[in-house]
RNA sequence: GGAGGGGUGGGUGAGUGGUUAAAACCACCAGACUGUAAAUCUGGCGCUCUGACGGGCUUCGCAGGUUCGAAUCCUGCCCCCUCCA
């Protein structure tokens, strides 16, 4: 099911939880949805034929990194991103406002845009929202982002404010230079709503977004600093401001738990590039919650590391074969842990469509959160939490 | 038989009188990773007590010795390697 220009369907609710699909050039994708992340035109170590066996419809690309190399142009000479790296279905670029984030020493952010120093060879390239449009333009996304600049969620306040506040002045000028370019036909545009962890900012935030007539509203500067409470409460926040009928991307989260809490709250799509960089550290999601292979446990288990899994690596590999694989340093041990990570999230982001679809959502988020325990080092803070709970509450 | 070199914690291998329970790397054990500068990073890794800080004990082939103090110096013994016969 393709269609000339982007759009969004609303298919059924189930309570905040939405279930519904996005229309592109390219292909439609069903929504709830996850985005396997391929920043550099490849989901690391698959092709694409495995990812779209896993149940991927939709992946995302970063304009940055594209941009350094191979270069936005050897992109569009090639015929765009879709024909160039294989993928014939929706693409969702990131503008390279993650990357004001990430890049750490290596950029300098002012009111016109933000000061790279390549990570490759050190050369020296300037963002402005203009030229982080005009990149997507000729990548050729199906969806492409606001160049905006996400900061650490749980830094100093002004700190938050100033780059929401850039960010707001940023989506006036992408939406007028993405709105002026014939591309608009063809290419959505999300606005994305920043402001850290402080209710009044995002509530301001939210506002100045969405009075932006954008495709699809996206939340950013999530998972990058703050806990998980107010993570939640900020995407109960965003969520409860932000119209029914467009998209809502929740940019960069993806662990298990965080996806289910996250469609519980009413958002439609999330990228995240946790199921595959763990995997390639030897993490693995379970129904029981994350393990790493590693583990000498696993070492004598001749059978899946669970019987219950459809992945392709479960129904060949034993658990035991698996932790050898990372102990030996072997490729395979990488690339059959993305192959079950990736399987592991889009199956269930399936079965919450399922949830969804059949008025059955809460019951299947509980049957979830009582199976699934996040992390060990989660499980720790939280007994610890518990622990000193319990002696305040013995009036310690 | 002669000449020379060497034996250090699971492995390779630093260290030649105190600041050395002993570098570094590997192996091993465990943890982390959320719009990818990541097939990366962090911690542990003699025994033992402790929740932790910290403490106790035993270690550098073996046995003696010198010294306030030894993996480091001396003596004897055992073993390994290279070259020559």
């Amino acid at each position: 099911m393709t269609a000339d220009k982007f759009g969004f369907q609303l298919l059924a609710t189930d309570g905040a939880a939405r279930r519904g699909q996005i229309t592109t050039p390219h292909g439609a994708a069903q929504t709830p949805l996850f985005m396997p992340v391929a920043t550099q035109a490849t989901v690391k170590g698959l092709t694409f034929d495995e990812v779209r066996d896993l149940g991927a419809e939709t992946v995302l690309s970063n304009a940055y990194h594209l941009y350094l190399r191979p270069g936005v142009d050897r992109v569009r000479n090639a015929g765009g991103l879709h024909r160039f790296m294989g993928w014939p279905g929706p693409i969702l670029t990131d503008s390279g406002g993650y990357q004001a984030f990430s890049m750490g020493a290596l950029r300098r952010v002012d009111n016109d845009g933000i000061a790279f120093q390549s990570h490759i060879d050190g050369s020296r390239h300037f963002f402005t929202p203009e030229s982080a449009i005009g990149n997507q333009h000729r990548i050729g996304a199906d969806i492409i982002m606001c160049f905006d600049q996400c900061v650490f969620s749980a830094g100093a306040p002004d700190g938050v404010r100033d780059a929401m506040e850039r960010t707001h002045r940023w989506a006036d000028v992408c939406y007028e230079t993405h709105a002026r370019s014939p591309n608009a036909s063809r290419q959505a545009l999300f606005g994305i709503v920043q402001g850290g962890a402080v209710p009044e900012l995002r509530e301001e935030s939210t506002r100045y977004i969405t009075a932006i007539p954008f495709d699809g509203y996206a939340i950013g500067g999530l998972a990058v600093g703050e806990t998980k409470a107010e993570m939640r409460s900020v995407t109960r926040q965003v969520c409860a401001g932000l119209p029914a009928d467009r998209p809502r991307y929740l940019m960069g989260v993806g662990s298990p738990e965080d996806l289910v809490n996250s469609v519980a709250l009413g958002v439609d799509m999330f990228d995240c590039v946790l199921p595959t960089r763990v995997a390639r550290n030897g993490a693995l999601f379970t129904p029981a919650g994350r393990i790493n292979i590693a583990n000498r446990r696993y070492a004598e288990q001749d059978t899946p590391l669970y019987d219950a899994c459809d992945c392709y690596a479960c129904r060949n590999y034993s658990a035991a074969y698996l932790r050898h694989l990372f102990k030996a340093g072997e490729m395979l041990g990488p690339r059959l842990a993305s192959i079950h990570n990736l399987r592991f999230i889009l199956r269930l982001m399936a079965d919450l469509r399922a949830a969804i679809a059949e008025q059955r959502f809460d019951a299947f988020r509980a049957d979830f959160r009582a199976a699934y325990r996040p992390t060990d080092e989660q499980r720790r803070q939280s007994q610890k939490h518990r622990w000193i709970a319990q002696r305040g509450a013995e009036g310690g």
